[in-house]
Formats: structure tokens, C-alpha cells, sequence
DNA sequence: TAGTGGTCTAGACCACGGA
DNA sequence: CCGTGGTCTAGACCACTAA
């Protein structure tokens, strides 16, 4: 085998190869670790990983005590998501409207399981683009005593980065919904339009490593000027 | 070193806990393969195979003839999507309410990517609850000559499936927005809302391995009636 | 020059599946 | 029983970084 890439690469490359073209159909079992080894002339370790690339990949499931096959593709359900090109406009730019302590209502009890009552710092944005105004962004953290209000930490920063330099924690889960809302009088009126004009809402709540609520966030963008875009893959990156 | 676990696996495990309880922090360098090694007694294959974990769920990451560094945790842009929750009512049910062959008009000459006029299989499908109507799903597939229509294959599989199916190639990547748009006359009447009543409306195009359009769908929801729900991880899975 | 991660070898033993 | 994948060892050479 020559040696233009890791000879593990070509082995990946060569049976992706077979895979894609049909050569080896869905369910299919490939030739076994050592079959492939004496094929080629090199060492089942170097064949392992370079199947271990497809099975990665999610080209390849191994069954231990038969062998490899070919997995059935599907389009799963993972979504790259692309937050920058949605704005419709240019120059996006964010305005912190609005900052204050809050007693906890029934909405933030839910939401970042707090104590009813319990102080909750708030926080309002205006996305802006060259066109005018683009979203509202309320943002809510569990207020730490003793936790100082570093404005331009939460204000630059995206939401997930705000509220991990603010808990000092690491934010390692978050939950997303994604929704069509009507505005109502005061949202319409920040936003330049009449009130039940539809907004994409994306709420965000965002989780530390023992699932314990460090963020909410709920976004409300006018529909003709911004959208929600991603990508699926059917197969993951490498090989 | 007790075998409950593949020792590989114990040092991921090992290495990730002093990782997330801040005894290694951002950008620190972990010690050497050969040190672990020499450390836990075992062989530098098996520490690979543990740090390769953690690289792999974005714990770690390699800078070659330096070292290995520990990640800056970041709630990366991967969303696994949740389809089946969303669905606000019970039951959800599809009925085709339309199929038929179009010429390609200019819309569709910009998603699949067609000659004007070309022969474009065409699918109106109604999502029902039990609460009432849910969505107007429209699909959207090149006519391939000869390609029998499975209504049957075409209804009830989800659209990539369908679309697998119908023209036998795999499909392996799908460009996916979600908008928020108001319903028209007709729309609204069919989903039993008055005009305008924002719609969620979720666009999926997808393509094959060589970026060929293969299918359009375009999906308008009751705002009242459905949420586009999703999960995000710092990390991904294993270990 | 010494140490690092990246690649590769030629073995070994194990649990498991199937004939 | 033999073949499979899963784990693990004890080496080797390489390209690269940093002192």
C-alpha cells in the first residue's frame, strides 16, 4: 500500500467506497478483521481502525462473534445548525434594553426549577440589523449572591457563553423548542410592526452536567427577518 | 487495575471525572500517553484507546509532538432532533389528500434543481390529531420515468424514507429550515383556523451523496398545534 | 536532542455465535 | 469446535515541537 494517507485511511476509504457504489449492499457483512489483514498485507490492528472510522461514521455496526455490516442509511435525526446565516439583513447588532433582579414567578419556578420568590436576574435584547430591528432576546439566570453583574460578559457573549461565565459552571445540556407565535402590542411595537404579526420564538433552557436548570432564554424574531436553518447528514464527518 | 470495566474504558472514565470536577481545567495539558501508561501499568495502546474517547466526545483534544490539551467546554450547534414529541394532541394520523404530476415551475427549478417544465411528482399530505388538523405537508419529487408511484411506500414513510425509496439512492445530506409564516386563505381553511394564523414552517431539501436535489418538502403547522423540539450537548455521547 | 502524539506490527487471550 | 470482534501487550519508526 502506498503511502499518500494512513494506510487505516485507505482501508476506511476503499470499503466506504465498495459501500457507497453498491458494491456491498445494507445488512450486508463485510470480510472479517483478519480476512481484510491478509488481503491487504497488513496488521488487523491497522484494519481495525480503519473500520473504526466507518463505524464512527455510521457506515458499519458490529455484531461481536459474526462480524461487520452495513448499516442502512438514514437520515438521522442530528442537526448542524447554522446560527449566523439566518439573519435576513446585514450587520446584526445586540442592545441591551433592559437589566434588573426579579422574584421568581410561576413561569421561572418551571423553567429554572428556582425557589417561587427566589431572585432571578433579567435581561432584555434587541437584535438590530441595517433594516431595523430583527428580535427581542429575554434572558433569565438564577442571581447568585455575591455574583457580580459583569455587564459586558452577559451582554457580548452568546446566551450559553453569558451564563457559563456568569454560573462559572459548565453548561453541558440545553433544551430547544422552536415555535410561531402572533406578537403581542408591546413586542410588535419594539419590533416595528402591528401586534399578531407571526415571530419564530426559539426558547433555549440550558443545563449544567447534573441536569440542574443555569439559563433560560426566550428569543422572539419577526418571521420575514430571520429564520431557523440547519443541515442532517445521513453520515458523519471523517472518511 | 479491577477489569468491572475495559481498563481503556476505566481511563477515559478516570481522566473525564478530574476534568469535570475542575481538577484539570481548560487549555491544561494532561500527562503524556507514556506517562499514563507507566502510571496506571498498563500499555500505551490502552491509554490511546481511553484518550481517544474523550477526544472523540470533545474532552480532550491532540496538538501532535506537544500533547493533549483539555477542551474549552462549548454547547456546540449540534441538535438532536426530537420529531415525535412535538405533536400537541393525540394520535397523530396523515392523510394524502392530493397526488399528482407538474411541470416544474420556477420554485421548483430553484429546490430540485430541474429544467422548467420538467415532470415533478407532486404530494399534498394532511397531519390530523385527535384535537383537529395539524399540518399541510407538500413533497415535492423529480418524475423519474418508469418509477412506479407506491402511494402506499410514498404515505406512510416519513419524507427521507420516502424519497429513499422512490428513487433507490441513498440520501445523505438535508438542507432544514423553520420559518414562521402567516397562513393563506386556502391553508387556513384547511387547517380550520382563520387567515393569517401563524403557521410553523419547517423546509426540508434533500440530496444525495453528490448534492443532487432528490426532494422538496415544505410543511406549514398550526402554531397552536405543533413545536420544533431539539436537544444540544457540550459533549457527545460514550464515556 | 529528548519528548510528544501518529502510525503500524505481530502477537495474545477472551466471550460470543453458529454449525 | 472454529471464526468473529473486543481487549491488551510490548515493541517499532515517524514527524513534529521545544529547549
Amino acid at each position: 500500500m502506498a503511502r499518500i494517507r494512513a494506510v487505516y485511511y485507505q482501508v476506511a476509504e476503499e470499503l466506504k467506497e465498495k459501500i457507497m457504489t453498491g458494491g456491498l449492499a445494507p445488512g450486508e457483512m463485510i470480510l472479517s478483521e483478519s480476512q481484510l489483514a491478509e488481503l491487504y498485507g497488513i496488521s488487523r490492528t491497522t484494519v481495525r481502525q480503519g473500520i473504526g472510522l466507518l463505524v464512527d461514521a455510521g457506515y458499519l455496526y458490529s455484531v461481536p462473534g459474526k462480524g461487520y455490516f452495513v448499516a442502512a442509511p438514514a437520515l438521522n435525526k442530528i442537526i448542524e445548525n447554522v446560527t449566523e446565516a439566518p439573519f435576513i439583513g446585514q450587520n446584526p447588532s445586540v442592545l441591551m434594553s433592559k437589566v434588573d433582579v426579579m422574584a421568581a414567578d410561576e413561569l421561572l419556578v418551571e423553567k429554572l426549577r428556582v425557589r417561587p420568590g427566589e431572585s432571578t436576574l433579567r435581561m432584555q435584547l434587541i437584535i438590530n440589523s441595517s433594516d431595523g430591528p430583527v428580535g427581542i432576546d429575554n434572558r433569565h439566570i438564577p442571581y447568585r449572591r455575591g455574583q457580580p453583574l459583569l455587564e459586558k460578559e452577559l451582554q457580548y457573549a452568546d446566551f450559553p457563553d453569558a451564563v457559563a461565565r456568569h454560573s462559572k459552571l459548565v453548561v453541558a445540556k440545553s433544551d430547544l423548542t422552536v415555535a410561531a407565535i402572533p406578537l403581542n402590542k408591546h413586542e410588535a411595537e419594539l419590533l416595528a410592526v402591528e401586534a399578531g404579526f407571526p415571530a419564530l420564538c426559539v426558547e433555549q433552557v440550558l443545563y449544567d452536567v447534573g441536569d440542574k436548570p443555569l439559563g433560560w432564554s426566550i428569543t422572539k424574531y419577526r418571521s420575514d427577518r430571520y429564520v431557523f436553518a440547519g443541515i442532517t447528514h445521513a453520515y458523519s464527518g471523517k472518511v
